[in-house]
DNA sequence: CGGGATATTGACTCTTATCAATGCCCGTGG
DNA sequence: CCACGGGCATTGATAAGAGTCAATATCCCG
């Protein structure tokens, strides 16, 4: 059985609150959108809470997971700048945000969206590309989680990152293993140890744990792809 | 999943099809939907090859699915009778869908959705509720293949089989367990060694192989969800 | 009936998880 | 400015769960 991916304390830092978490009727008559900030860690929103807004990145990076009882966590993407979140199909969030680093976001009601008829068709039409996209996005990590070997997992990953990143070869990644390896179906250990293989293949360097030398991009590919 | 909560009046305005195009092997070319049929195992539409078409599953089961150049597939989803699929961004399909048993669905043309200004916003909301829908069990099936053990996988593909079955005892799966494992990210033996767990456990029962009665929902819920 | 596809079961291996110790980096306070 | 401490990461030893390989068993479908 897999044990708990989340400590207590963890739990604890996880679920703090941030002073403004929850997205205010708009208070501006021109209704654009609502900036928000969020501290390391804070939660933007909570699986099981009422999801009346969508969410635009503008700067800093977050994640959106599941959880189970016992602590089991699965995050399912992370969110970088420019990119929406947290479309729903009915009112409640079906899994939780949170903030890799500090974040600030832009939150736009979700009936202000979708209730009007004609203004808001192409609008809406830009959110079926964009969920479309995010689906493709989920059944690619789909084959990584069910059919790719840790080596792999973490290969596409750091392709993927930097592919996000704008191709650089060095990247900059914003979450601990713990995020990584909750993202790739795998423990800390198991991801610290991959690093360690593509450190001793040449396909990487590490200037330090966060910062990501990709020094053969093929080498990479040939697992990851 | 993905219920169609599309009113078949809508669909016919939205996609009216111009005969004489793919998809091939059309049975009747109507103004409305192509109707088409499918064998056993057979090609519905293939990775890389052009989206033009959405899907509507009239009877049979389909499976979705992406496979790596040595030969590893994972499966996405299912799809039963009502429900729809091969919604894609932009022009390429990026999985492959076949008939787990003999199929008959309805193509709809994508084009008239997306390309026309005259569509209603209502008519786009739904299909964004259906990808938002489809993103949900994407999401959820995500935590399944990262974070559950073996016999939570198939305890939890049981339950979700006969939910979709109209929450029947008795259910009868339509694929064989090297379906059922390619979705669960599983070998088929270690699907086989679950049933006898389940079995042993005496929370199902098999009649045969693809006959399968739910004893004891309780016991399975507690494993899988 | 017979035969191929499908499924079960067994023995063994291997990858990854688990448990545990140590190391490293960075911010804080003495 | 250096030492301390806490969070984060690496590394090691061992265990467990699922995979692999292989031998039947069973079920359809002709």
């Amino acid at each position: 059985m897999l044990t708990s991916a989340l400590a207590e304390t963890d739990l604890h830092r996880a679920f703090a609150v941030s002073p403004q978490r929850k997205p205010r009727a708009a208070e501006s008559a021109g209704q654009i959108g609502l900036a928000m900030s969020f501290a390391r860690n804070a939660e933007i929103y909570a699986e099981g809470e009422t999801a009346g807004y969508v969410y635009k990145v503008i700067s800093g990076v977050v994640r959106v997971s599941k959880l189970l009882p016992d602590g089991r966590r699965q995050i399912s993407a992370f969110h970088m700048p420019g990119e929406m979140f947290g479309f729903e199909a009915n009112e409640l969030h079906h899994a939780s945000a949170e903030a890799v680093v500090p974040v600030k976001v832009v939150a736009y009601k979700w009936e202000g969206v979708l209730g009007t008829e004609k203004q808001s068709a192409s609008f809406v039409r830009e959110l079926l590309t964009l969920t479309v996209l995010g689906l493709r996005h989920t059944q690619d990590h789909l084959l990584l989680l069910g059919r790719k070997n840790a080596l792999e997992r973490l290969a596409e990953f750091l392709l993927e990152m930097s592919a996000r990143m704008g191709g650089s070869a060095v990247l900059e990644l914003a979450m601990p293993r713990h995020d990584i390896a909750d993202y790739l179906g795998l423990t800390l250990e198991t991801v610290s140890r991959m690093f360690a293989e593509l450190k001793e293949m040449g396909a990487i360097r590490l200037e330090s744990a966060r910062r990501v030398h990709l020094l053969d991009k093929a080498a990479l590919k040939a697992l990851g792809a």
